[in-house]
RNA sequence: GUGAGUAUAGCUCAGUUGGUCAGAGCACCAGGUUGUGGCCCUGGGGGUCGUGGGUUCAAGUCCCACUACUCACCCCA
């Protein structure tokens, strides 16, 4: 037997409803602040990923599906979407078009590491970018926009972290002060953060091991260190959650695992998916346009991991949505009146009716228990006596009643159904 | 890439120290007096017990290998 590939999941019909609400709420609010939505293709040219994130991240060096076509250029299938975003950007030349540009986008990623819980190869994210404007008002709208919907969904158990990682110049003088506080004590490192103080000094600070962070617990801060501008721009960030009454947590420790991000980054937590609690993260990119060849186009964005979400509201049990139902299923009572049906059902379909009936030449029990499988209000009998009459028999699955309607007259069945329903 | 755990019907699981152990519940299907459901009752279909070796008179039940899944590390959404 075939089966799906390590890491990848199925979304069976059972599940599509929490996808569909989910999707919905974020275009909804994507909308309300203005974004428009980006469709980018699921794969690009190697060179952009490896450009945009960064040679020596893991993403990049470890877990992108890339692979070579039959034109032998090199693929890779996103493992991310901001890379893409600013590709597109500059491509159509966009900010020649407007000065600020803001985009979200949902769709699915590729990265190739161990799955567990919340974290698969194929996996699916939304997320926003704005481009054109150095604003922190814009980084905080980002914020904004991920508690929003992550609030609307009804969870509780959330926590926001921001941080700034400043201009890089800022950040290069601190990276030396770090190596300094580190010199003497590099040979306690684990061996992986040996190679972190090679290859991302800052990254030591994510280690989870206990013999790191005993020694990062005294280390310099970034934030100490950082420039006027990023330290004013981030003061404005705070006034502006506060203002719009966000709980958050200066997290000095965060650091993205992404070479591109400048200044504010940010995090949102759940306590309640496992080891991959990060529900969504991201920060300013003041410098990644212009890497890519645009002209010097400050930026900020974030990414959401939609099935991290689903799995903190399931644990946290919100999201209780509303049981499918279909408006009427047909019962056949006399087997040759199939054709005639089958034109019944079409005809109330297109009045907006949600319309199903038997298939598999069932008994009259059957078609009923199917009905009410189906959450069926209504079920409409057609044969015996009635049909003679060009008569049909509807009946209200709730109440049990029922009323013998014209042939002639089901095509204004809809507004007699809903009246019901009122 | 590293480590640990698990692998029996569609699903959730029982199967005691190897010898009627191939089961239960749910789901599915068909019936319950000649056209009407949800509850209930009766009956039914469905598994070579992840795969391949081995030990034994005898293996879901012990051993080995492989594969898959799960969780954690790592990394990140």
């Amino acid at each position: 037997m075939i089966k799906a590939i390590t890491g990848t999941k199925d979304i069976l019909p059972s599940e599509i409803r929490k996808w569909y609400h989910l999707e919905n709420l974020v275009k909804k609010i994507f909308h309300n602040f203005n974004y428009k939505e980006i469709r980018t293709p699921v794969f690009e040219e190697t060179a952009l990923f490896a450009r945009g994130i960064g040679e020596e991240t893991d993403i990049v060096s470890k877990e992108m599906y890339t692979f070579k076509d039959r034109s032998d250029t090199s693929i890779t299938l996103k493992p991310e979407m901001t890379a893409g975003v600013v590709r597109a950007f500059i491509e159509h030349s966009l900010g020649e078009k407007q000065p600020l540009t803001k985009v979200f986008y949902i769709s699915p990623m590729f990265r190739q590491e161990r799955p567990q819980a919340g974290r698969l190869r194929q996996f699916h994210q939304f997320g926003a970018e704005a481009l054109g404007s150095p604003s922190p008002l814009l980084d905080a709208e980002m914020i904004e926009m991920a508690y929003e919907i992550l609030k609307n969904l009804g969870l509780k158990d959330l926590n926001v972290k921001i941080n700034s990682l400043g201009i890089p110049s800022a950040r290069e003088n601190y990276k030396n002060e770090l190596r300094k506080y580190l010199s003497d004590k590099k040979h306690k490192l684990t061996e992986e953060s040996k190679i972190r103080f090679e290859k991302n000094i800052l990254r030591i600070f994510d280690s989870k091991a206990e013999q790191d962070q005993e020694i990062m617990k005294n280390a310099p801060l970034l934030i100490e260190y950082l420039d006027e501008e990023s330290k004013h721009d981030f003061e404005i960030v705070k006034t502006y959650l506060k203002n719009l009454n966000i709980p958050f947590e200066v997290e000095p420790k965060l650091v993205r695992g992404l070479d591109y991000y400048t200044k504010t980054t940010f995090e949102i937590i759940s306590g309640k998916v496992g080891a991959q609690s990060s529900l969504c993260g991201g920060g300013r990119y003041d410098l990644l346009v212009e890497e890519l060849g645009g002209k010097p186009t400050p930026g900020v964005g974030f990414a959401a991991g939609m099935e991290r979400i689903l799995l903190a509201c399931e644990n946290e049990n919100v999201l209780n949505l509303p049981e499918p139902f279909i408006d009427i299923y047909i019962v056949r009572i006399d087997n040759e009146l199939i054709l005639k049906i089958s034109e019944i059902a079409s005809n109330l379909r297109k009045t907006e009716l949600k319309v199903d009936y038997d298939y598999l030449n069932r008994s009259v029990k059957a078609q009923m228990r199917e009905a009410n499988k189906m959450n069926a209000k209504f079920v409409l009998f057609v044969g015996g006596d009635e049909f003679k009459n060009d008569e049909v028999v509807l009946k209200n699955l709730e109440t049990g009643q029922q009323e013998n309607i014209k042939l002639s007259d089901l095509n204004s069945l809809n507004n007699k159904i809903k009246n019901y329903g009122s």
